[in-house]
DNA sequence: CGCGGTTTTGAGAATCCTCAAAACCAGTGG
DNA sequence: CCACTGGTTTTGAGGATTCTCAAAACCGCG
């Protein structure tokens, strides 16, 4: 995983944190997390971030770019659990608990904020605050995959399918990921299959329908949301609720 | 949901602590604990803990007694997302984040830990290594999200329904509750298939499977594991590692 | 004995899968 | 500039899995 260090840009001035979708940070706090933050990563298109069976999980934000976490069994059959965006963490699991038990890949370049493990007791002891976001953040982290698992488990392929456009377009919507004013994400139809529990061809057919609806457009190796509100219909599905979240 | 107070136990003599599978408490911790406890509840077979939409979370512990957290489509269809068992908290999702997004039903009569929602700033402020356990906590459920996605989005019906038995018999097993040397499950098929994401009647046949198989038994309205070890042979699945693990 | 909840069985149908091959497309090297 | 390549999308066809509908059997309980 060819993987490039670069400097540090203070979280102060972190772009991500000026979005609406992120809680403001009292300024002892942003200090800390400065002060957590070892550096950053560029990783490109296709890295392994951490692989499950691991036992040095690192901790990360992503800064930019998209990827997966997911899970394999032996024969291969392989299953996406969640998606992760901008604003996300990646290795918390791990962290807390030693051993990795999912990989999360890169969708595309990415660039990485990376903390100091080490500093974790620091932050829980200093920071009451911080650590109740961290449990926030995995609490959050635990609803979408309710969600997940309610759609996979009893929704129909149509209303799988469109649930999942919408859920991640409106994950990209909220950290300001409208390129060109029309949500693009970067995966392929593989990726879909393995995320709802479908094999490729089927879910080849069902995007076709979503396609054939004018709910979404499938270009440059990439979908693009065309119509949210409808999708969302579709699904049965009310959206995220989130309202501002925090951005360590 | 007829509910019924009962009489305060203190944490420092809670049955459930001197479980092998709990971690060991600091005395300082266990008072805190023990301060943040509410009281103790007892409710029947059936009753709704908590409703999803519902704003007044409360935080619980279970000390004896089965359940599950499910969530519902419009329509009805129920996916049932993991069983809550003794020493498993309930509804901190909902006391973090605000509105419960899911409901919590018994499947047996329960005997349950209150806690005082409105101590939770004191115990991050003042107990840091609780503040890491509720996060630690927090990941663990993730964790078996994880997994029960992994299985739903790619096992057969028969594997799923393996691993969906080898699971929960392990984490009962894990708390003791071993009645009579087997492990007893008080879940209907029903449960079952709206766990694994499959109809009542494939649910049936398949179960069928694994008792002509001899590896489960279907008894006095619930479930017996006969053979965990070919459950999980069956299913592709390593078990769960956890060491131990903390109980608030 | 009757009742409600649960399990079981049968049968036909819909959904979804596998296999296989073609079409498409961007990038690469000749 | 074009042929080749590997990855991705598309299409067709037959088959397995899983579903729905319907009814019967079972079972503890009042």
């Amino acid at each position: 995983m060819a993987v490039e260090r670069v400097r540090k840009i203070s979280c102060q001035q972190c772009p991500l944190r000026s979005l609406p979708a992120f809680r403001p940070f009292e300024k002892s706090e942003l200090a800390f997390v400065n002060h957590f933050k070892r550096g950053e990563l560029a990783v490109e298109r296709g890295a392994t971030l951490l692989a499950e069976g691991s036992h040095s999980a690192h901790l990360f934000t992503v800064l930019s770019g998209w990827g997966f976490r997911y899970k394999l069994l032996d024969d291969g059959r392989r299953q996406i659990l969640n998606y992760v965006l901008p604003g996300d963490m990646i290795g918390l699991q791990g962290s807390l608990m030693g051993e990795m038990q999912h990989s999360v890949e890169t969708l595309s370049p990415m660039l990485l904020c990376m903390f100091e493990r080490s500093r974790l007791m620091e932050l829980y002891r200093d920071h009451p605050g911080l650590a109740y976001d961290l449990t926030w953040i995995a609490a959050r982290e635990e609803r979408m995959l309710d969600e997940n698992l309610l759609s996979i488990g009893r929704r129909s392929a149509l209303e799988r399918t469109a649930y999942l456009m919408a859920f991640i377009g409106s994950r990209a919507r909220s950290v300001g990921l409208t390129g060109s004013n029309r949500v693009e994400i970067p995966i392929t139809q593989q990726h879909v299959a393995d995320t709802l529990g479908l094999s490729l061809v089927h879910t080849n057919k069902t995007i076709r329908k979503l396609i054939d609806l004018k709910l979404v457009q499938w270009r440059d190796g990439g979908c693009q949301i065309l119509d949210m509100a409808q999708l969302m219909e579709l699904a049965g599905w009310d959206g995220l609720d989130e309202g501002q979240r925090p951005l360590l």
